[in-house]
DNA sequence: CCGCGATATAGCGACGTCGCTATGCGGCGT
DNA sequence: ACGCCGCATAGCGACGTCGCTATATCGCGG
């Protein structure tokens, strides 16, 4: 009956990802890894170049701990670096495409 | 020192949604609720048509009581909405901004 | 050597999601 | 009336993250 047009592919939106069990699963973990609302603002935060824990926390208004915690989050994930100079340590992005996600972010929910 | 290059804009990423709370919340539950091996495939497999319960578990090769379960979580963060139709639950795409999230995810993570 | 600033981590109880199995429920055909 | 199909949900134990507080580390200056 009707069909089941054999998935044809219309502009392709969704069609390779619907099926790559590796990439859908890398996908999730960095989703996940972005998933807190703390987290969001320090990736975008990040995009603008490196920052020291404190210098973070003050812009989140957020305790260090809170902050080093969640940085460790995405440190598990390979999602940003640190760098240790001055005794300070600088974050930085590790996951370039990152940049792509926060500016389809901020497009997206623009509204 | 050097620097602290007083975060010259670069086509301004992240700027405003480093101190929206609002939007940073939002954005978070959104990839809370995508942020899953499943559910990323599935998202990507909406954004071509709706589809039924059992062709999205044929789809996914996944047990039909896995996929309702992720998809009770989708509908939950008003992702997805499902139609009765024949018997079937026709689940579409409730959240428009998730097609631009997966087209994102497709070039980010192609590699 | 001692303390301080900067950062990291441990411990706590609470909560949500994980996969899985089993069961509930409604509609349809025989 | 009965059973089957399509779908949803409850229950299980396991695990990760939640915010928070307290403590550990490490390097430096006094």
């Amino acid at each position: 009956m009707a069909a089941r047009p054999t998935l044809r592919i219309e502009r392709a939106a969704g069609s390779e990802l619907a099926r790559d069990d590796a990439k859908s699963a890398r996908i999730a973990e960095v989703l996940k890894a972005v998933a807190h609302p703390l987290r969001v603002r320090i990736v975008a935060i990040l995009c603008r170049g490196e920052q020291h824990v404190s210098a973070l926390a003050e812009a989140l208004d957020a305790p260090q701990a809170i902050v080093s915690q969640q940085l460790r989050i995405l440190r598990l994930h390979d999602l940003v670096a640190a760098t240790r100079q001055d005794g300070f340590a600088y974050y930085r992005l590790a996951e370039p495409q990152l940049r792509s996600l926060v500016s389809c972010m901020e497009k997206c929910e623009a509204r």
